[in-house]
DNA sequence: TTGAAAGCGCTACCAT
DNA sequence: ATGGTAGCGCTTTCAA
């Protein structure tokens, strides 16, 4: 008994397990696969044999077989966004039961960088892959070539619509009307947009805003729409050059709350008062939002939500034998008023 | 040639590679893996075929020979928390050109589930660990049994002084006092602390605060000092009954960033003015912390620096044969002074 | 410089 | 109900 605890301290080998009790190294597998026909007096001896042994199976081994690794790829375009962070948090807590575990690369925003974690994904044949794009609306390459590799994949966030796979998000466009709309019914008329240089999810809400502004039949010029970046700062000094353009806005659509938060700063120190002066609005629904000074009205995507549903998605694709075929499931934006929007009507 | 393209479409292997070019398994083999006795003429032929049909080697085969996974395991207590999402990021970044993916796996703050995570990334027979524990002061069965494992990992953030293993972080006495003296330097007299729950690191700032106002013979009494729990509004609350102490506050040494957020909500609140009533100062240096309405001084504990020097003691400990003793990297805090502690001292 | 053989630890398949 | 055999795709060793 005991053996191969001497020299090198290997790990518990099946083989070890089954030498100490006589039987053979199949019926092992087959206790721990909880395969039926083992007879119950079998499995009980050799479990407890396992315990003792402190025995643990080779994953590796068993994935060379299988062909199956239990790895699940995750690609974000940025960690730190807490709505990245928020989606990963409930994609692992998801897939966990199934003994699936989940490895995060970041793209940083840059899709070429993206295009290689997703290359490192591949060679490491992980059996499954949620992306949320940070490639550009027209490039698909990089997903047709997953797609090639017959390796399940579900993209998240960010919709490329020429592409027929599984998709889970918030429609970009729900999310500009519903903010929008919202700033036009606490009775603003002048409202403005700070837009998302993100093309793909930028270009949605800016057509929401510009649909909900017409549907009202408010004309707002061009110039109420103006560029924001992506970062926290630009948020800023977007703002203050906003806040020169006559007549001066009251309302502000921001493409996401960190945008948002750096508009407020802005608005603030040039003594306006929000809301009651401007009224500002973002998108996400960070976990901050609330602890600015002004709490921030947002729009939320509910990352939690996305982060489940395509967990779910993807299992459904990597476990079924006939691939069903590519789901889009778009979930609905949910308003969250605070005070940066409480403002009375007319 | 271009066997194996036609049912079941399998990955490209070795072996396909060798009998295109009449050459064996082998052959191809030291070439992937730069061998230095393969002829230039022949590695030159390998390698072409190799592009030719995109043979990417499986990593699964290659673990069960060499028992190495290439996976790092990452265990935090809260991704969400972006001081943790940054550690993730460094780390990630600094393996990645050494052949590294990082598995992250959250533990919730919760002990049992981080002991769980710990279990299972063990079972997946990872290459090291990393991990910031959320295990309570004397709990170090956990460590023990993954150095009994002979599993190579480092500890983060969270010091345990008994334990003879390697460690990265700040110290958090230091944070403690290096907080407490910018405030007594501002020229406060009352400096209350808004301490966390969370022992380890909450009693060593606790620690250095106390250690600070001996060393300046401000005598405070125990009042001043109330438990501020971890979550982003306690902070809110615990400020709003330390309002109310005799003689007021002019000072508080807040746990951390999201302490201090909430706790500058209630001052504001309150009528207060920051920094010239209450003066506020925060711990970690999170990414919002120069947007709330008063940008709020803190002492920045270099997240990034966190991840990347203990990624590379694991490496280091991974890659030598023999093993190098532990090693406690102790990293300086930085003080990082905005608004909300801009006071003219006396 | 090249390659045949053995084996990593497991599961699939088919006898018994 | 149980087990022998044959791999999975690679690396290691050693002989040629």
């Amino acid at each position: 008994m005991a053996r191969r605890r001497g020299g090198g301290n290997r790990p518990v080998r099946m083989k070890d397990v089954a030498k100490d009790l006589n039987v053979s190294v199949v019926t092992v597998s087959k206790v721990l696969r909880k395969h039926p026909d083992i007879s119950p007096a079998t499995r009980k001896r050799v479990l407890k044999r396992i315990k003792e042994l402190d025995y643990q199976p080779n994953w590796i081994a068993r994935s060379l077989v299988t062909r199956r690794t239990y790895i699940i790829g995750l690609v974000v375009p940025d960690l730190m966004h807490s709505f990245f962070a928020e989606i990963a948090k409930a994609i692992a807590q998801k897939v966990r039961p199934k003994g699936y575990i989940v490895v995060i690369a970041n793209s940083d925003e840059d899709p070429k960088s993206e295009r290689q974690e997703i290359e490192l994904l591949l060679a490491r044949r992980v059996d499954g892959m949620i992306v949320a794009s940070a490639q550009p609306p027209g490039q698909t390459g990089i997903f047709k070539r997953i797609r090639g590799r017959e390796m399940p994949f579900v993209l998240i966030d960010r919709l490329f619509p020429t592409l027929d796979v599984s998709y889970v998000g918030v429609s970009d466009e729900a999310i500009g009307e519903m903010a929008t709309e919202h700033l036009i019914e606490r009775g603003c008329q002048w409202i403005a947009h700070i837009r998302g240089h993100q093309i793909t999810t930028g270009i949605g809400r800016l057509k929401g805003y510009r649909s909900a502004l017409e549907r009202h039949a408010l004309k707002v010029p061009d110039r109420y729409v103006v560029k924001g970046g992506y970062g926290d700062t630009t948020g800023y000094d977007t703002m203050k050059k906003l806040l020169r353009v006559k007549p001066r806005p009251d309302g502000v659509v921001c493409y996401n709350d960190p945008v948002a938060a750096g508009a407020i700063k802005a608005i603030v120190e040039a003594g306006l008062d929000i809301p009651s002066d401007i009224a500002v609005i973002g998108a996400g629904n960070v976990r901050y939002s609330d602890l600015l000074r002004i709490p921030l009205s947002t729009v939320d995507q509910s990352s939690g939500l996305i982060g489940e549903q395509s967990a779910e998605l993807l299992l459904e694709l990597i476990e079924s034998k006939r691939r069903p075929c590519p789901q889009k499931i778009l979930l609905s934006p949910k308003l969250i008023v605070r005070d940066s929007s409480k403002r009375d009507g007319f």
